[in-house]
DNA sequence: CCAACGAGTTAGCCTATGCTAACTAAGAAT
DNA sequence: ATTCTTAGTTAGCATAGGCTAACTCGTTGG
């Protein structure tokens, strides 16, 4: 079962939200995220299913290492992507808002380029 | 009623196969998004009640103002996303797949900002 | 002790968008 | 003229992923 867009959303949350408070809960990703509690349950337990999250008698969320795995990978996308955005210029919640789409659908091969090409930025000392 | 993704899709390729060939049907609509005849159908028929497509009674298709609009920002941006990617040194392919993704999520905005940095490279003379 | 609240779940609705099966209708070919 | 082919439609299935209503259950407070 490979993941759909959805998914690497909630695994990213979770994942944002684990550097933020120690216990994460459904509640919090409801919050977070402004959806209903039953789509969160239900979205919870799919990825529950799927391996990528597990949930402790108290209702505390944490990923799998497979969890990790994907949602630092989709974690690194937005802040890179965004980072490239804005040196080009775009609004930080413009760009955010826009890596939050992109992330889900570029390929390994787009991101490295893009990610190579903001390195390169940064090391000649580029402002725009 | 604003069009989703999968709508766009549909435009861009009414108005890529209007370039290629002088009278569109569904029939090659399907042929071309390796899609089936009755999700074409219902697409088209969608489109046609949103004013985006006419059907004439040959069952040929055509695009409105309003098609033809969104079909030219799509397509246009299709390119630029693809040129762009290849000026970063990805691949053919994976650019144009990724282009034809990210077209759809990427904000005006953002947009212009890409379009912008590739005409100044191309000013320049940048070829990576 | 019992009511209220908070978190989570279950049931079930809705939309979008793919699909197959099976039909219709028009034109071509035998 | 009957049959075959082609294009398009209709009916209905499936999945993904939102939603509300309403339930459970544990904790907390009067």
């Amino acid at each position: 079962m490979s993941l759909q867009e959805s998914g690497e959303m909630y695994l990213e949350t979770i994942y944002v939200l684990s550097k933020k408070i120690k216990n994460v809960r459904s509640i919090d990703v409801v919050e977070y995220m402004n959806f209903s509690k039953p789509s969160v349950s239900r979205a919870i337990s799919i990825l529950r299913n799927g391996g990528y999250v597990s949930v402790n008698s108290d209702g505390y969320l944490s990923l799998t290492d497979l969890g990790i795995e994907i949602a630092e990978k989709i974690y690194e996308r937005h802040n890179i992507i965004t980072k490239y955005l804005r040196s080009l210029g775009v609004s930080e919640e413009v760009a955010s808002a826009d890596a939050c789409k992109i992330e889900h659908v570029i390929s390994d091969e787009s991101f490295e380029a893009i990610k190579k090409t903001l390195t390169n930025k940064k090391r000649k000392g580029c402002r725009i």
